[in-house]
DNA sequence: TTGTTATTTCAATATTTCAAGAGATGTTGA
DNA sequence: TCAACATCTCTTGAAATATTGAAATAACAA
């Protein structure tokens, strides 16, 4: 991941509504949602949902399908996962205080 | 974490200038920079530097210490570790391929 | 085709953020 | 106290972003 791209992302979730879309998107996984059911979760306008699902999109953090008449919406799980990997490896350089931080109580392995 | 303290820290990371002063004093690790030391790594004036760091600082990324007349800034692991987890076990969720995409190949036990 | 639903685009406005430089503040040593 | 240095604050103007509501586009069903 290199840092333009990272840049970007941190400016879409830097936003409460997009953060919560994110977060909405994280949990239906796989199956997704339609810009009118977001919208409806976090609370938006459906112009004010589609701008923003149009911009987590640009920076990469969701995907788009039209199914029929819906688009849905589904989190970028990759993405998600090479902007949590930049700032813990690359930018904060893998320190261990805040590995052990992140990693909490659970165990990875 | 609360969503309100991510948000800004979000916020704070999601500008180029600000990621490099994070980045610089997170390889400074202990030992921290002053504000001109920041400003000449990231190609800042000290204006923008010391502005910089202000928001940082305030959004909990890093720390000042007055030593003697200069002020040194370090930045707060703690905090940096809390918003990898938030973002990787709160807003994701702790979503296996998230968690596997940030762990990579290094083994974190 | 016509009507309905879902979503996007557009224009106007308001707000926020950025950058640069001048001046103010605080600290030290003579 | 004064001079030198490091940092902060304030002001200005430019640029980016957010919000709203209305209109446009796309897909489906009767």
């Amino acid at each position: 991941m290199e840092e333009k791209r990272a840049l970007g992302m941190l400016g879409a979730l830097s936003q409460e509504t997009r953060l919560r879309v994110v977060r909405y998107l994280v949990q239906c996984d796989a199956d997704g949602a339609s810009a009118g059911d977001v919208g409806k979760q976090v609370g938006a306008t459906s112009s004010r949902a589609s701008f923003h699902l149009s911009t987590l999109e640009q920076a990469g953090l969701i995907t788009s399908e039209r199914q029929s008449r819906k688009i849905i919406y589904r989190a970028n799980f990759d993405n998600l996962g090479g902007l949590i990997s930049f700032l813990l490896n690359d930018c904060c350089d893998s320190h261990p205080d805040i590995r052990a931080c992140c990693m909490g109580e659970e165990q990875c392995c």
